[in-house]
DNA sequence: GTAACTGCAAAATATTTGCATCCTT
DNA sequence: AAGGATGCAAATATTTTGCAGTTAC
């Protein structure tokens, strides 16, 4: 893990800082969406809450992370496919925000059904948010 | 419009004010969503940074606007089909964000396809936001 | 050694809350 | 008249910025 992450880091071309590497490894833990709180509490207070803006924007910059739209004020990341370059993000999954629990996830295996645009509209980025209850809290609502 | 905008009040079982009209007005007036700021804008600070706030959160309550997910950490509203009853906002119509002019809006005649998630999850509500060029600045750019 | 990154302090913004006053019904 | 809505002040929370010290390369 700790090799991955590096080796992520150097593709993207930045530095392989600790702060860095342990916000990029809790994406990989998780199994949801990040938000800017969740890595807050999961970093213990470790680092700044400046570095964690910082290095989120640097990833949603290089096209490490993407930021999730939600209809709450919330701002969730998730990690991106390999197929996103800096600043050029196509994100072609269906996004799921669970009402129980308050996870999100990226269905990464659910495809965007096309989408048919009045005239003189195009399309650039598809955004599909799903909310209801996700399989785990469905077994123990 | 003054009628249209009184009833919408009274239908919701809210008191007609002066603030509540005008705001609901800009909506109809406006041709895409509008975010706090936008309506702080339009209002000329003619009410309380507050009222705009309390209201916006009353009309969604009682299912006169709803919020719409964005990407960035924006919330917008629009106003609301006829069909929505106060708490269970049922949506189906696909938000476009323009990325040239920044505007958002509801495409009404453009329906949400069915999306196939996978075992175990229940669907309640389905977002599509569709970003790109709008008509206006594809003529316009 | 140099450029990039982090932490701290502080500023700028955004949002929420309490309470007294005013307006709608 | 009574209850709800607004405005003001202030408390909180969130995000941004500048700069000095530290770290990766």
């Amino acid at each position: 893990m700790e090799k991955v992450v590096a080796d992520t880091l150097k593709r993207s071309q930045l530095s392989v800082t600790d702060s860095r590497k342990r916000i990029l490894e809790f994406f990989h833990h998780s199994d949801g969406a990040l938000a800017h709180g969740d890595i807050e509490k999961l970093s213990g207070d470790q680092f700044d809450r400046v570095t964690i803006y910082r290095t989120l924007q640097t990833f949603v910059e290089k096209g490490i992370i993407h930021s999730i739209p939600t209809a709450d004020n919330s701002i969730r990341y998730a990690l991106c496919q390999q197929e996103c370059e800096a600043g050029h993000h196509h994100d072609n999954h269906v996004h799921f925000v669970c009402d129980s629990c308050g996870n999100t996830f990226c269905l990464n295996h659910v495809t965007i059904p096309p989408v048919q645009l009045p005239e003189g509209f195009t399309s650039k980025q598809t955004d599909v948010v799903v909310s209801g209850i996700c399989k785990k809290c469905g077994i123990n609502p």
